[in-house]
DNA sequence: CGAGATCTTGATCTGACTCAAGAGTCGTGG
DNA sequence: CCACGACTCTTGAGTCAGATCAAGATCTCG
């Protein structure tokens, strides 16, 4: 396992481009903020207050055990919304992997804005209990298999597209090492169900073949 | 593994009970109905257009892979509000464990449940963000632990509390086999961290212990 | 071009799974 | 009340998928 010491590094977010604003969203919208690489964006522990939406980039919120296990729960990807929490204190971390532009969503005071976002936390808990099962029950092939499957849906389903990640950060997310990992991608690459054109980018080649493999 | 042939037993859920007003829930509210041990609550696929409300016993919430693997997401006990959904369908089975009373919360057309759910459906979120860490970071031991501590918080942290869940369940839970969990059960009662008085009841001895071990 | 990350691959180890058998528990009916 | 049968749970022995440990290879970017 790596361990992940605390990320020092503050988010000193440098002010940038224009507010777009979120269609059903009541309370007053940010300009976006960039975030840079690593750097994060909240802490467990912190007063949460807001949520913020993706314009560019690409984010990864986490837990860490005492000894510096680390789980990822979720990537949020650009135009994803995340920060939901309950109480008034984020439960988990939240850091941009690469160059991030995030609009933060402040609702004002006594603002309405469940009605707006209760279908997007919705949706964050169902993602949350299905990955339960990827984590629970599924063998490491199935794992990484359903993880490129979700990472393709969410980026439009193209044959080929981008792993924002690094392995590291794939393997928090699916309870593995980054060797194991690595092994499956290869795995997969020498079976001809994927193509690796460079370490960031996938082409699924064999859809079914994948489809097949997360069951 | 062990595996879980899909619940044919279909619910008839018998009527029962007077109907008590949930707080801040703007919808009509039914009489308690009464599922037996092992009856269906609601399946993967149906139409989700209510809420439910546990009056006593316990229910198990979980999703299965093709194969029969099963992967319980929560478990929720007396009081508990679930059947929380993203769209209009169920993604996962309910079943009563042990008899159970349920009231259904059905929102009227057009009724502004939002905002008295939302706090429980990111509770829900945090929840399962929360068993990811466990899924996927924690060891057998670690994950024993951390489900007795939460069962213990549940039923108001009383030293000694009930299991209302078979062996099988707390496996599917925890992403463990029956065998591993007894064997956990067993070394933790060597151990002087627990009691088992009986196979449905826990009596916590070392709290510090058993909360160490979890981390 | 070079230094540090990140990634891949190989060898070995181990925690949890599988398979198997026995013990305990519960409900039913004689 | 006890005997029987069916579960459920516990315990043991052996196996295996994925972790760990250890080199190398490759990529990135100043």
């Amino acid at each position: 396992m790596t361990i992940h010491p605390r990320n020092e590094f503050s988010s000193m977010a440098a002010g940038a481009a224009l507010a777009l604003p979120i269609p059903g969203f009541p309370g007053p919208v940010q300009p976006t903020s960039l975030y840079p690489t690593g750097s994060e964006i909240y802490a467990q522990g912190e007063l949460a207050d807001s949520l913020y939406q993706i314009d560019f980039g690409c984010v990864r919120v986490y837990r860490l055990l005492a000894d510096g296990r680390r789980q990822i729960s979720a990537f949020h990807l650009s135009g994803e919304i995340f920060g939901f929490e309950s109480g008034n204190t984020h439960h988990f971390f939240a850091e941009a992997i690469g160059a991030t532009g995030v609009r933060v969503l402040r609702p004002g005071p006594g603002m309405e804005i469940s009605q707006a976002i209760l279908p997007l936390a919705l949706q964050g808990l169902v993602r949350a209990q299905e990955h339960l099962l990827v984590l629970g029950r599924q063998n490491a092939a199935e794992r990484v298999a359903a993880f490129l499957l979700d990472m393709a849906d969410r980026q439009g389903g193209l044959e080929c597209f981008d792993l924002p990640m690094s392995r590291s950060d794939i393997g928090d997310y699916l309870g593995l090492t980054i060797e194991t990992v690595s092994r499956v991608f290869s795995k997969l690459k020498e079976k001809g169900i994927i193509r690796l054109p460079n370490l960031r980018s996938v082409e699924v080649v064999k859809w079914q073949t994948l489809r097949n493999l997360s069951e």
